[in-house]
DNA sequence: TTATAGTTTAACCAATTGGTCAAAGTTAGA
DNA sequence: TCTAACTTTGACCAATTGGTTAAACTATAA
């Protein structure tokens, strides 16, 4: 009979969650096992015996931080509603995420980015058929109406995400700025700030486009 | 008499040049000093005899590119020139810029974040006071009539800014994305058509805000 | 109780990495 | 030509890093 494991579940939990911050914080080149190790208060060997590699273990970290980042956004996207309360709704959830995980973007552009095949896993996580089905739908039903070309719809897409996105991965370069410009408030009430002032400025770009 | 060193300088230019790919590339945690001297096809010892130490070649090479990427800009936006003209200017001068060097956002984004010290050398290249001065007397002629609060001037910034660098640091995800949505144009042909796009959404939205 | 499988550790290892050094080569002024 | 400063190199070093191993420990089924 198999024997069940004692509580390996508990140690592989708290390897995942401090590889998981320091991946996050410094990225693959710049972690260091031991730190890691350290961080989960336990023996650098033990990372080895749970994941057999630096690469493993940061390839499960990098699954799980991918799907944290889009995994709710899509559902929103995938919803049957209006342009205008899609737009709202994005802006809050994914907002509300990233103030959550405010290292999130910058982790995931940049390991993306150093390193193409991590691109082979996200096909699973974004499923793109369904995600072009339903926003040609949208085109057809709402968006043709503003005066937008298919053509166009990448454009559109790229600047609603990047309105979010963008002020995370420039966070510490805003927080600097902002104190420089005399601004008081602190970054996250900016971002909350910013959930309206977004969903605003696309719509009012939107419904008076030149057609 | 002092003695003419010879063709150190030509020597250190090309350690300069590679030192720059690589660390754009890469970033300061996966870069190698060994890669930088093969690329520039010499010792790895001569590296350090122009260069006391990877810590002071990245700072020389971190400082020319933070000036790449913003001396051009910061001139346009110190400009007397209409918002809608300075908007299209900036567009057009700054994803110039970014063509050439797509890495550029990225590789800035990043190392400021890692290393908030850098943040130091920023406020040299960046003169907040005249940049403070010109956009408040910009939001005094101009954006106060469009509704704009001098408290959403940073909201209005970093949207502007943020639609032309978020691209070139999504832009593995981005090809990949538009390859999978049926995309058959390239990404610069498609940074080319963001220069219109951008500008129009941003004036849009301006013009059209309730008050 | 005991055999067995799973868990944890300390000590260790080979490879890599940033950095040094002494010697050889090169340049140009006296 | 000779010397003194600058330049370049190959060999080397200490520290760090990801990874291994054998032994000790723990839980549990029989």
């Amino acid at each position: 009979m198999v024997k069940t494991k004692n509580h390996d579940l508990q140690t592989q939990e708290k390897i995942f969650k401090a590889a998981t911050e320091i991946f996050e914080e410094k990225g693959f080149a710049a972690a260091r096992m031991q730190e890691i190790a350290d961080r989960a208060g336990i023996n650098k060997a033990l990372l080895h015996y749970y994941f057999r590699s630096k690469e493993l273990l940061f390839a499960t970290v990098f699954q799980a931080l991918l799907k944290k980042m889009f995994e709710k956004i899509l559902s929103v996207f995938m919803m049957d509603i209006s342009f205008e309360k899609k737009i709202k709704l994005y802006y809050e959830e994914h907002i509300n995420i990233l103030i959550k995980n405010p290292n999130l973007p910058l982790f995931l552009l940049n390991e993306i980015s150093h390193n193409p095949d991590l691109v082979q896993g996200i096909r699973e996580t974004l499923r793109y058929s369904e995600m072009r089905d339903v926003i040609y739908r949208q085109h057809s039903k709402e968006l043709r109406k503003f005066g937008i070309k298919k053509g166009e719809l990448p454009q559109l897409m790229v600047t609603i995400v990047s309105m979010a996105i963008f002020p995370f991965a420039a966070r510490n370069i805003m927080k600097m700025m902002m104190e420089q410009l005399g601004e008081t408030r602190n970054f996250n009430s900016f971002m909350q700030a910013r959930k309206e002032f977004a969903s605003d400025f696309v719509i009012t770009a939107l419904k008076n486009r030149k057609k």
